[in-house]
DNA sequence: GCCATTACTTCCTTTTTTGTGTGTACCTCA
DNA sequence: TGAGGTACACACAAAAAAGGAAGTAATGGC
């Protein structure tokens, strides 16, 4: 798990900036490197781990699990376990997930736009 | 800096999945623990190193410094030197670091309506 | 000459995040 | 009997991010 220092700098900094502000506060629970590509994937359907394993390229068992379990706790995504052999677990997004959606969208729409700006000044320094 | 090693699995991920999506390419750019808070400061004027300094709590030059740097290579702030001493360096936002101002705004109302809930549900369980 | 100010830099340590490899329980189907 | 699938757990290693402490150049004021 994330395992933090309750005595780091490091660590009362993050709490601090997550008191400040709803930005920080957000970026903490969005921070993990397929946290919103998770959410993204289970916008449209709920999706089973495996599903998503295949869904997210090169993610290994153990990142998905610990990224699903953090969401989970920050009350992002539900988590529904059926009793079957083999199991079967499924993730779908909670109504806070949801209301996430319009801000993710936007990060998309910015952020294909800014590569492509970035991109232009490159090709004009040549 | 960064000093991220080409070769990793790590550094690989977060290359691939900037290619995979404009959101983890937007993180890729906006992930620093003070990035965010440094473009919102910016967003009504220009301010200077010092100035930013006094408006975050606890950080560090080293780290404003580092902070600012990258976001200056993203195409995020640009950073005007005034040849005089002491030195005076100010920073504003770019066209595109304006352009994003609406999604952290929303992430900001996000961020505050998802603390207010949680808090919610862990009063609702005591 | 000495101190203060500003915006850094450098070297080093600690903390946090991410990735690797292997193992497991359960049942089903061949 | 033995392989295969599912959704993990555990111990460990590597990499990245963050922080700490000190130093620097230039100049103006005392």
């Amino acid at each position: 798990m994330a395992a933090r220092k309750e005595t780091s700098t490091n660590n009362r900094n993050r709490e601090v900036l997550g008191d400040f502000c709803g930005i920080n506060y957000a970026l903490n629970l969005l921070g993990g490197r397929w946290k919103l590509l998770i959410l993204r994937k289970l916008e449209s359907h709920t999706l089973r781990f495996s599903e998503l394993k295949r869904t997210l390229p090169h993610i290994t068992d153990r990142m998905l699990t610990l990224q699903l379990r953090e969401l989970e706790q920050d009350g992002l995504i539900s988590r529904t376990v059926f009793a079957e052999v083999p199991p079967r677990v499924e993730y779908a997004l909670t109504a806070s997930g949801q209301a996430l959606a319009p801000t993710w969208q936007s990060l998309e729409v910015w952020g294909n736009a800014h590569r492509q700006a970035a991109e232009m000044t490159l090709t004009d320094k040549q």
